[in-house]
DNA sequence: CATGAATGAGTCTTCATTCAT
DNA sequence: TATGAATGAAGACTCATTCAT
């Protein structure tokens, strides 16, 4: 998709986003507020993306792809299915150790309703690779016979738990980061 | 003398609410919309109610009273911590699973930026006497040796992640609930 | 007229019409806030007073009745027209500044487009016997030969100067008082 | 680039300001009033104006400089005191006489809760270099020995009383305005 | 393309008045 | 009569989007 708009002002405009939906919310966002932390004029905002939802949904696109690669990056394909889940689960928990807006806005966006259903299989699309991998080794007994999705669901919610913990108190986020995946681990384990 | 205020109309306007947070989100919710959805006139929202931010948290308080309530109800105060937790863990499931439409007011009343720190305070009241019981576990070596607040975390985040197994193939909801249970024990347990 | 209520809640209401005319104005003042500052339920005020405007009409012809009679009181029918006009001088400056929330709130009333044609006649007609008093002073040559209404502007707008230098500096009120009647009757005189 | 801010539309604005407030009061006259009979968007009124309140302050200024400016223009700078009063009083009834729309915005605007400090001290401002022009002529004796401020309450209260009369018999306004002057004079020369 | 003024539907909240108790 | 809850029509202001410049 040739883009012949100026990169720079979109993603000024989505890191704009990021910063205000984080802090108010999507709804209590104004476009103009976006337009004008990104410095941009108002009207600017409406050509690089179709309306305030089509700015959303990029974003959500945006955060998703982003979070996929980076849990990617370094995957040990050739490790054991725990050396696997370690890595995910340790990059994970850096990327919204790091991203804390990012996170936050992720989630709100998840619970807004201007998500198209587009958009969320288009979201999931880069974890696809992803969650192969880790179907093999569900399939070779390592793992309980879980189905996919509620691997995927629990590995989440133990991120969010242990998220709110170094949220909570940083200067321990090393220690909450084993103790929470030993406690995956021991929950998902054959 | 004169009318009393009615316990019914207040009533009538929350559970509107969580209809109408529930299905469209708060933001995107008029007031005008809760009034007549619960049959009452536009201005008598504002008599039961300081402001949409006043019943808004007044909506959170109830839910989480409600919540409470039905946790401890039955709780085996005997019983071992394993009972205990599965005891919550039924109950939890089971009011979520049976009231979604609370559930998703819930999370997104948790999310919106409308709960002053007075609401959030007193919604955790309720669950004081809980955390009780279960600290005292904690202390004699059942669990592992976590923070109060961490397990709670656990648990919450276990509880969500099973409830979108449920809810997404409600048939297998029991055995959901089983294998979801046996997840969380392996996970605290010393 | 008779009136079988009671006098004392009306006046209440009337003194507490003053009290918050004087300081936010009419139009921003709710009958809610005048029933509460009266004491009574919101609804009473509407057994007083057909409605708002009525109160309104109703203070009018309180204030300006008061005025007059303030100002017939002792007025020496006898003395000459420099006497009487002295008399009215200092009695109505001692009204004003002895109830400086009454002329605010009076001053208010009449800018206000709330008063009917009959509350401003009826209004006018306690100073009746007063104006024709002041008539035959004219007619006999000691003042200007101004129409009585003029004479009546002249003296008002004095008043009003005059109040305006009291409130500034109370201190020096006698003073004030009496410079200013000097330069009352240097202007109407012959 | 983009549109500029139209002169036009704020003087639409501020006109048709006048003209409600004059006629309605201020509180009475809505915003979506004043944008209809501007002939603008109701929205616009706010791209103009902070708020009803930043137009009203606006509209005292402008008012309080158009008519500095009046009195100013043609002040016989050499002139004796005498004629600089009179000149100010056929100028200052001018005014009144040919705008009575502005002068009864005016005193509304005055008796409005609305102006803040700032723009009270901001409409003096215009007034400043006239009344230097005075206060040097109380200095050589020619007037009364009164405050600056004192005069110009006498002379604002004359002006009024005088409008009062040209209002309910214009006919006869010459008449009034020199008889006006006469009485003005009689009662400030020492 | 960039800009930001223009638009007007939509939102929360207030308030005079009525009326059930 | 006294009370104050109920009513719903305004009213000030916001905001996504358009479009003149």
């Amino acid at each position: 998709m040739a883009r012949p708009l100026s990169d720079e002002k979109r993603s000024a405009l989505l890191d704009a986003a990021i910063d205000l939906f984080s802090e108010n919310g999507i709804d209590a966002t104004p476009t103009a507020a976006i337009s004008k932390a990104a410095g941009v004029a108002e009207g600017s905002l409406f050509t690089y993306f179709r309306s305030k939802d089509g700015l959303v949904n990029a974003l959500y696109l945006e955060l998703k792809a982003e979070l996929a690669q980076v849990l990617m990056q370094g995957l040990p394909r050739q490790g054991s299915i725990a050396k696997k889940l370690e890595h995910l689960w340790n990059r994970h928990l850096a990327w919204c150790t790091g991203s804390p807006k990012k996170l936050r806005t992720l989630e709100r966006l998840l619970l807004s309703n201007r998500l198209d259903d587009t958009s969320r299989a288009q979201g999931a699309e880069p974890f696809r690779e992803l969650d192969d991998a880790v179907q093999r080794a569900v399939d070779d007994g390592t793992l309980r016979d879980l189905s996919l999705p509620y691997l995927h669901q629990v590995f989440q919610a133990m991120v969010t738990a242990t998220l709110q913990m170094i949220a909570s108190d940083p200067a321990r986020a090393a220690s909450y980061r084993r103790e929470g995946f030993e406690m995956l681990w021991n929950a998902v384990r054959r």
